[in-house]
DNA sequence: ACTTGCATGTAAGTGGTTACATGATTGG
DNA sequence: CCAATCATGTAACCACTTACATGCAAGT
């Protein structure tokens, strides 16, 4: 999924701007699939004018600068259609905790559960994140299913870890005798 | 998680090739954190042993292309121990497929039903990759661990989708019309 | 006075992939 | 005879991130 086909997915059902995407796939529920900065958002969108995928219009506003404001076109609808009609490419699941977590063992016992208790926090947040704001009247049916599909798997995932989160701060390797000779 | 840190993760336990991280990175219980080509793994190698981080001995083979079986120093050990020990990384998750569910409501039915099983089915294969394998013998608890935490995602994840994947296609355009005219 | 939020954009750098180059052996 | 597996490596390319450049207004 490339920042153009991102671009492409958000302007589909409503115009923004650049600025708009970038706080969308950051905070929004699209943070799901891809997460893009300024860098990569902006030259994806002149290249989309470019090739007649998208327009724009300059909205001036008081007190703040203008905006870009970018809608997709037939040519675009059509385009993102077709990608998406293409062989999907695989889903993937990067995750530098679970690495760490395969060597919990020879990791210090305070840094493990630091760890373990940040990555708690994370799952919630992402589940937290989840529940609040979706609902019928600003979303799709299709949004609607994947937001559950998420909800599903991220609750068992936060479940599981609760669950198990302290078999793994027992593999850790035990303090490495701290200074408390009281 | 650059490939660095996956060399030297694999490394950690067991001598092997570039040509084995290659394979464990793909097929292996590995495939769970990254995916690397041979073209980032050899630099990535001959960097470390320039760093001193891992040492490499050449094994000449019997009808077999010679290979340079790469060991982890102490060094090595002790700079991935501070790696891990820095602060992690945010997982991430990107789904290609749900992109498309997302759109579900403009795409053809057949194409939905297509990608469903599809979906279906590489959920069912990383599935049984976790439950093969992984034995007491072969991993560490640490490593049994994570495959559990894997195991128990992916399980609601499969079955989450199994029972849900209709609505999805249900969600889909009708059939534009064959020319099945009987 | 300073930071934060709004807003757009560029340039340099990074971390990878794809494709290529090479070559021997085994199995269909 | 051709394809696949084993095995190492390089070069060209790509997408994206980070940091920079700019600027104004509102809140602290």
């Amino acid at each position: 999924m490339n920042v153009r086909t991102l671009c492409l997915s958000i302007l589909y059902d409503s115009e923004a701007s650049g600025y708009d995407i970038r706080r969308m796939c950051t905070e929004g529920n699209f943070a799901y699939f891809v997460e893009a900065s300024y860098g990569s958002i902006y030259p994806a969108l002149a290249k989309l004018e470019d090739d007649g995928l998208v327009a724009s219009r300059t909205e001036l506003q008081e007190g703040k600068p203008a905006r870009k404001v970018y809608s997709i076109t037939d040519a675009g609808r059509s385009a993102f259609a077709a990608e998406l009609s293409e062989p999907l490419g695989e889903d993937m699941f990067r995750s530098p905790f679970l690495l760490f977590a395969r060597f919990a063992h020879i990791l210090p016992r305070d840094l493990v559960e630091q760890r373990c208790n940040e990555f708690l926090q994370r799952s919630q947040d992402g589940l937290k994140q989840l529940d609040g704001a979706p609902d019928e009247h600003n979303c799709t049916p299709a949004d609607m299913w994947v937001i559950n599909y998420g909800r599903a798997v991220l609750q068992v995932a936060e479940q599981h870890f609760r669950t198990h989160m302290h078999e793994l701060i027992t593999m850790a390797r035990a303090e490495p005798q701290k200074d408390a000779a009281e």
